[in-house]
DNA sequence: TGCAAATTTCATTTTTTTTTGAAATGTTTG
DNA sequence: CAAACATTTCAAAAAAAAATGAAATTTGCA
């Protein structure tokens, strides 16, 4: 029989379409992190876009990312030769994963926009409180930026 | 003449236009602010979107969006009977109003939802662990979430 | 090695989001 | 108070993002 239960899986894709919305990730990737967080079996490729009803494009897709992000893994299963997947439910190392990825590239480059920026200050400028303390509040953003958010998703203790 | 200077205009554009992408604003949003951080004079609305060429329909949109933030305010010039606007130039305060108004609200109902996941569950699934942890942690990630992130803006002591 | 199954890639289509522009509404002052 | 300007709203257009599906590639087994 092994019934799913519908309703928790419901819930569950709903809530992680959500949360990933929220750090800017597709739909169909909550949506598969959802299945495999609620299922006590690896699941294939062909199995999750099936139960989905994504194409199995998206599934792959979808899994790449999660993969990358460390927030799901493949495991092997004697007697099949296709990948099955399961989350990966530590959610401190999928958000400090979510941040080296996709937040401090940025942070970096912000850097040299910076740069740019007082470089190109003329000389009446650089006298100019009004630009010099824009600016330092620039650098101060960026400097505790990338100071604070590595720390982040260690002080989530989950 | 107060000749602006356009390099710095255009990498403080490119800069908060990034930023706020980050965050999940439209790019219009990024430019009005990245136009007002650098301006010296509150600017009237019609200035911003002839200066950033975008239709004054965007521009009060954007401006709407950016006073809900609090990243904006609008100061009273003498002899003008437009509204002239500001950046608020305090990042903690953008940041905390941004978790409020965006970030808060999910949490608040990913509550509900966990609850409706434990009223889901059958009997046989109330005594399996693999159930039970899962849901423990998705209660420890939202309790975790609402603790942490409005002390979050807090700590950029900017 | 060669074949069949599994997966990835990517051009095209679909969906979603953002912007536009013009009409409706609001506001100031002559 | 009315007309001139300023702002908001919102339906339609444009742009951006995501999903599809089929061809190309990879994988592992006979």
């Amino acid at each position: 029989m092994s019934s799913t239960n519908q309703k928790l899986e419901l819930e569950s894709i709903d809530f992680f379409v959500r949360l990933m919305g929220i750090l800017g990730m597709p739909r169909s990737v909550g949506e598969i992190y959802g299945l495999l967080y609620f299922s006590e079996k690896p699941l294939s490729m062909n199995n999750i876009s099936s139960r989905l009803e994504i194409s199995i494009g998206s599934a792959s897709q979808g899994l790449k990312t999660l993969k990358s992000l460390k927030a799901v893994r493949s495991t092997y299963i004697a007697g099949d030769r296709r990948d099955h997947y399961l989350a990966e439910t530590e959610f401190r190392r999928l958000f400090s994963n979510f941040i080296k990825d996709e937040i401090m590239p940025h942070l970096e480059s912000a850097k040299d926009r910076i740069s740019r920026m007082e470089s190109s200050l003329s000389k009446d400028e650089q006298k100019d409180d009004f630009f010099l303390i824009r600016l330092e509040k620039l650098k101060k953003l960026t400097k505790t930026g990338s100071r604070l958010l590595p720390t982040l998703a260690g002080l989530l203790k989950l």
